[in-house]
DNA sequence: CCCATAAATTGACCATGGTCAATTTATGTT
DNA sequence: AACATAAATTGACCATGGTCAATTTATGGG
C-alpha cells in the first residue's frame, strides 16, 4: 500500500469532463466523440477508458448533472397543491430529458441499475425525483387510497410514457403538458365520492 | 423500368432472416453478430445492408415477430373479467419483453416511430396491444370515468415501468405480477362510490 | 440472341468504442 | 539519493456496425 489516488487523477478526470461538458454545450450530446474528448483534454484514448467504464458512464455523469440542476429548481419550490402544478414542475424536468432521442434514450437505460455496484448519477435523480414527488403526493389534495409509493411510481410511469410518446410520429406533436394532464388527473384525483 | 424486385432478393432475405432467427434462438439476442449472420448466409456484408437499414431492423423484425407469437396467444382468449385475469395476459406479453434486458433496450428504442415511413414490427406490435386493451377494458368491470384511449395507455405505461423495473437491481426482484397488480388496481377499479 | 439498363451483390474500407501489455511517473522506505 | 513498487498513462490494436464504388447478374426491348 504505497499511496492512495495522485492529484493528477483528479486533473485529468476534471479535465476530461470538462472538455466533455463544453462539447455536449457545442455539438449536443448525440454528436459527443470520445476521440474529440481525448484530443482536445490531450490525453491518450486508453486514459479516457482508465477514468470510465464506457461511453454511457460520462453520458450518465454529464446528463445527470443536468437533470440535478433541474430538479434543484423544483425541489426550491412550495409543493404544488394541484395537479396543474404538479404538471408545471414536471415538465421543467422532463424537458431536459426530452432534449435529445439520444439522452433519452441513455436516460432509460441508465434509470435502474442492474447491480448495486453501478448506480449512476441518472440512477441518483430517479430516486430523488421519487423522494420529492413523494413528498408532493403526500401533502396536496391528491388521492390517498393507495400508497404513496405506488402512487410515485405510477407519475413517474407517466411521466416516461409522455416522453416516449413525444418521439413518436404517429402521436401528432401534442405538447406533453397537454399529455401528461389527463393522466395525472385520473391517477392523483381522489375518487369521486 | 425495367424490372421490379427479383426472385433471388426475395430469396437472400429469406435467408438472412432465417439465419438470424436461429442464431438467436441459440445464443440469444445479444450476442447476435451481422458478421456471423452473413457468413451462415453466404453472402457478404454489404448485401446484408442492402436488404436492412441497420441491425436494428433486423432486431425489429425478429423480436416483432415473437411478440406477435404472443399477441396471438391472447388475442384468443376472451376478454379479462377483472384486473387479474388481465394481469395474466399481461404477463405472458412481457415474458417476451423481459427476456433479456437488450431486447428490452430494441424495445424501447422502437416501440415509437420517429418518421411514419419507418414504423416497424415492434411498432406495429404495441399498436395491437392497444387495440386488444382497448377491446377488453371498455367490457369488464374497470373504471369507465376516463377516456379509453388514455385508460389504454396508463396500462401501456404500467406495463413498461413493470419491465424496467424487473432490470432494477435496487427494487429487489419481486415477480412482475406483484408489481403490476397494484397499479392496475389503483388504475383501473372503478371510483369507490 | 444481343444489348442496354436497372437491380443485386461484393468486399475493401471507414468510424468509433473499447482493450491491454508496455512504459512512464509518483511515492514511501531504507 | 537510490530503489522498489504501485499508480497512471500510452497508443497500437481489436471488434463490430456500417458505407460505397465497382462488379456481377437478371430482364425487357429490338
Amino acid at each position: 500500500m504505497k499511496k492512495a489516488v495522485q492529484q493528477r487523477t483528479h486533473d485529468t478526470r476534471a479535465r476530461l469532463t470538462e472538455v466533455a461538458h463544453a462539447l455536449a454545450n457545442e455539438n449536443g450530446f448525440e454528436a459527443l466523440r470520445i476521440e474529440e474528448v481525448v484530443l482536445r483534454a490531450g490525453v491518450a484514448k486508453g486514459t479516457f477508458f482508465a477514468h470510465f467504464k464506457d461511453k454511457d458512464e460520462l453520458m450518465d455523469l454529464l446528463i445527470g448533472e443536468r437533470i440535478n440542476l433541474a430538479l434543484d429548481c423544483i425541489a426550491a419550490l412550495p409543493a404544488p397543491k394541484n395537479v396543474g402544478q404538479l404538471t408545471q414542475r414536471l415538465l421543467s424536468v422532463m424537458a431536459v430529458m426530452a432534449s435529445e432521442r439520444y439522452v433519452f434514450d441513455v436516460i432509460l437505460r441508465r434509470s435502474g441499475a442492474a447491480a448495486l455496484s453501478d448506480i449512476g448519477p441518472i440512477a441518483l435523480t430517479f430516486g430523488r425525483l421519487s423522494d420529492i414527488i413523494g413528498q408532493w403526493l403526500s401533502k396536496g389534495a391528491f388521492r390517498q387510497d393507495v400508497p404513496n409509493n405506488i402512487l410515485v411510481e405510477g407519475v413517474e410511469a407517466f411521466v416516461i410514457q409522455t416522453l416516449a410518446l413525444q418521439f413518436c410520429a404517429l402521436h401528432s406533436h401534442k405538447p406533453m403538458k397537454d399529455r401528461l394532464t389527463p393522466y395525472l388527473r385520473a391517477w392523483l384525483l381522489p375518487p369521486a365520492k
